[in-house]
DNA sequence: TTGTAAGCGTTATCAG
DNA sequence: CTGATAACGCTTACAA
């Protein structure tokens, strides 16, 4: 059973294919009677318009393009998860491609999306990318909407986590439970959210009368086995650090492991909060506090920002940040991972 | 700057759209010199050929779409991944679908995939899905591999971890450690996964000698909060497991909490294995031995006879099995996760 | 060796 | 109200 068309319909009904494709869109000018035929057939044939022709003919493919640096990440895949559930509810598929942090398949995976012609793109930039000529060119073909890891240079609707709050809160819970030297482990230092995240802590500590110590703030993408000594590091400074605040999952895990490994206690000796979402913090529940990034409804929000520009035409759309609030979660008090003999 | 089409490299060299057409393909029939003449105008416009255009025509539309429960889920999101690497490097792009564990949404997703004339479709079955008609509508149009979640109904190649043997590993593995009253909690009965996991379990007991005991047995889709209340029921059995192997990431974290709270050790009280992947093991490490599924492998492994099939044609492909190996991490002797002060 | 024309499924324009 | 016809970008007989 191939898929029907609307030649099928129109020969099944020795009626001609324009009066089809009129019937089933519904024209005001056609015979109620022919409509209802025309319908009627058309369920029968169990039709389908063709997406790819529409696409041809110009008008709009149905398709978007998310370019994200990994989908084999909680964050990222739970963003996905967000976008394709409104976009499949709006009518919408979603077509995938990863950067894997580089430039260069940036730029491939925009020409692929552009030679699909996807009619908008969700990204979230690779951590390489620091020129956008790229996404401007996109642009003149179709609307984006970023989301993450943003870039100011690119006049785009934003749709980020609340990082300066969620920093702010964090550091602030540290300092009230009477921590002054708080570490901060945070990822490349030109990323438009370690930056927010950075702000945040800094207003946290000035605002409670705290120096902010440079020393005690590390940029870097660190392996699995960098972190330790870099904690090492941090606790050899006079005085040590009594908090950790990291910026990513990766980051938390290693500090966990390294604090633990020099047998420091948490809060006992050291507190520690990471920068993640509610998944990841369920599974290492509950002995990490976390900042929770609302992935799934930063992904949410933004293909419908993006669906909005699109369905409304407005291909210049207001270059605006949408702020998604994140919420602090202390769970310091026990430790049900606290599972040795 | 519009895409450039075959008709812009024709009218700006004078000729015909199919001269074009031919040469870029660099058919016999041409001009060596015209040929040169064409692909040196095709770079300077930065031709590239519309694969939509490309579609309509009916060859192929170099996408393939993929079918999963959920994206946001540490093993599909590691298989797309691998998905997502192979068909990029091979050409083609990746649609996603994603059927929330219901049989309604995997028809809608079908669906969706025929009009857009994928070439072909991954799919790894909802829980809900126990017939497989449309999947053989489908299997008319396009060829198929199942992944993980296979159905022996469809006669499809298919790829998935050797949940047998994994099975089979850690049960003995727990066994020559000294268990003797092994719990296994596992997912919906009637998925082939949990059929091959819990047949490696029991021809790990009977191989040792341990007779089967299904009131150790349990499944289900357990809550969070479900986990808990089911580990108190084995627990309450006499002689109560001393041992507890769990068949996904959520039923670990869950018996994991639920074997804290009442204050049971591991691995001095009760041992616990679950099958999971190396990246969430990674995460609650070390305290959660696992069975490490390669999901990324399986992707890659998938994509790649799919690709094949469609490349080569083989609409008859082999409904075979590739069984990709799983590997037991045992991480019981030291707990990182203590860190309770 | 190159050009012409038909066709893929749809919509839009323009006649009836 | 309905029907031809052209167009979207490309491939492929068939003609020249």
């Amino acid at each position: 059973m191939e898929a029907a068309t609307l030649k099928d319909i129109a020969r099944e009904l020795n009626i001609s294919v324009s009066t089809v494709s009129r019937a089933l869109r519904d024209s005001y000018e056609i015979n109620p009677e022919t409509k209802r035929l025309v319908m009627e057939c058309a369920t029968r044939l169990n039709y389908r318009p063709n997406p790819i022709a529409l696409s041809l003919k110009g008008s709009s493919s149905k398709a978007l393009a998310v370019v994200v640096p990994q989908i084999a990440n909680y964050y990222f895949s739970q963003a996905i998860n967000g976008i394709e559930e409104v976009a499949q509810q709006r009518g919408y598929d979603v077509i995938i491609f990863q950067t894997h942090e580089t430039y260069e398949r940036e730029v491939a995976a925009l020409r692929q999306a552009l030679a699909r012609r996807v009619d908008g793109l969700l990204i979230s930039l690779s951590s390489e990318t620091s020129t956008v000529a790229h996404l401007q060119e996109f642009q003149q073909h179709a609307p984006i909407v970023q989301f993450d890891r943003v870039s100011s240079q690119l006049a785009t609707p934003r749709v980020v986590a609340d990082n300066f709050a969620g920093a702010y809160a964090a550091t602030e819970h540290l300092i009230k439970t009477g921590r002054r030297r708080i570490a901060h482990l945070t990822i490349q230092p030109w990323l438009s959210i370690t930056q927010e995240r950075l702000a945040g802590y800094r207003a946290a500590l000035e605002q409670n009368c705290l120096a902010y110590d440079e020393t005690l703030v590390r940029f870097g993408t660190f392996g699995p086995n960098e972190v330790g000594p870099l904690v090492d590091e941090l606790l050899a400074l006079q005085p040590p650090p009594d908090a950790f605040f990291t910026a990513s999952d990766r980051l938390a895990v290693g500090c966990l492991a390294a604090l633990r490994q020099r047998r420091l206690r948490i809060p006992a000796d050291v507190s520690l909060i990471g920068f993640t979402n509610l998944t990841v913090a369920d599974m290492l529940a509950p002995a990490l506090s976390t900042v929770e990034q609302p992935a799934t409804d930063i992904g949410r929000e933004a293909v419908a920002r993006l669906l909005d520009i699109i369905e409304r035409k407005h291909r210049a759309a207001p270059p605006a940040t949408v702020t998604m609030p994140t919420a602090l979660h202390v769970r310091e008090s026990t430790s049900l991972m606290d599972l040795t003999p």
